[in-house]
DNA sequence: GACGTGACCCTAGCATCGCTAGACAAGCGA
DNA sequence: TCGCTTGTCTAGCGATGCTAGGGTCACGTC
């Protein structure tokens, strides 16, 4: 029984590394960077082993997106949960996610932009993807005013933070005044 | 001279046949479809003839998206210019701009998602960009509100809109309630 | 009207991509 | 110790974007 679970968590262990090898490899040079190739010669072995993990590419770059999910769900909680009150708490839960987006654009293109063929807005939804979502109702839902659907109003106010993030990333805005997008973003949007 | 100018003529047209071409290709089966040897042989020519109109296929995505933008530019207009009130404008503004970006999934997409290597928020942005955010601009310019910059909120407004139709075009949100959101949307950015 | 020249286009091929088949070796249980 | 399963690698497939080189056709000139 042992050896099979050493074996179990060796291939847990190498799975993680493909996973933060395709995250470390994307966020350096691009996701155009991370092929099956090059990803396999990072972890060290041939190719066919990451099939044995992953049915594609594709599959990796949903790895990578429910990790980034995970971690984008930790960051904005611990933001709404250190401000008090709820325009404070919109602001940092504003700040927090397009500062994450900054900090890490190839996690952001696989949760968001790219094709990881994973399931959104159903029940079959992957739990972290749900419960990031959940991170953003919670402190919306407060804010969204009467007689607004909270799930509504957090879709139309988590949409217009996404589009400042893509808009701003391909160059479509300029990028300085950021801050006062938010602001005023945040200003009108939520009924405080 | 008039030799030239007929081989000129041709070559111009064969150029907006390349381009139509390829929008129709995109339009019909996703621009993965679109390859250079796909698209040579409907145009009815061999792949190199494309190399001599175009850097490569990003310049072809990117005549795609100015093409697409003079027609979005138009759209607005249009249906800005048809509606009387702040309100109703900005409504059908932005109901335009997401029905363009339905009608027109592939064209949307060379002109925000890929990379067709085209210059944003510089000087040296092509004219139709520029003319299309202008009808953003002349539109959203007079319902900013007191003390708000016409340019920023247009770019507030805008990434909000632009976030609705990617979320909801990758199926991260559920399709249904796009005229709610929308509604939302005015009913609290715009200052009517 | 014949000829040299230049513009134009096509065939063929390169490197690379995602992905897979089949051979081979290592380590397990009997 | 032997047979077998499990796991890995080498090699290769079709397709991608792009390019080099040769060949053909039509033009302008004498």
């Amino acid at each position: 029984m042992s050896v099979q679970e050493r074996k179990q968590r060796e291939r847990a262990e190498r799975e993680r590394l493909i996973v933060a090898t395709a995250r470390e490899l994307a966020e350096q040079q691009g996701w155009d960077a991370v092929t099956t190739r090059r990803l396999a010669e990072r972890i060290e072995y041939s190719q066919p082993v990451l099939y044995s993990h992953f049915r594609g590419k594709r599959e990796i770059i949903g790895a990578v997106a429910l990790e980034g999910a995970a971690e984008m769900a930790a960051a904005l909680r611990a933001a709404t949960s250190a401000a008090d009150g709820p325009r404070t708490r919109v602001t940092a839960l504003a700040r927090t996610y397009l500062d994450f987006a900054e900090r890490n654009p190839a996690v952001y293109d696989a949760m968001f932009q790219l094709d990881g063929g994973l399931a959104f807005a159903h029940e079959d939804t992957p739990e972290p993807l749900k419960d990031a979502f959940a991170a953003l109702l919670e402190c919306l839902g407060e804010v969204a005013g009467d007689g607004v659907h909270p799930g509504l109003f957090t879709e139309v106010f988590w949409a217009a933070v996404h589009g400042l993030v893509t808009l701003t990333r391909a160059g479509r805005l300029p990028p300085g005044d950021t801050g006062l997008r938010v602001e005023l973003l945040v200003d009108r949007l939520a009924k405080i």
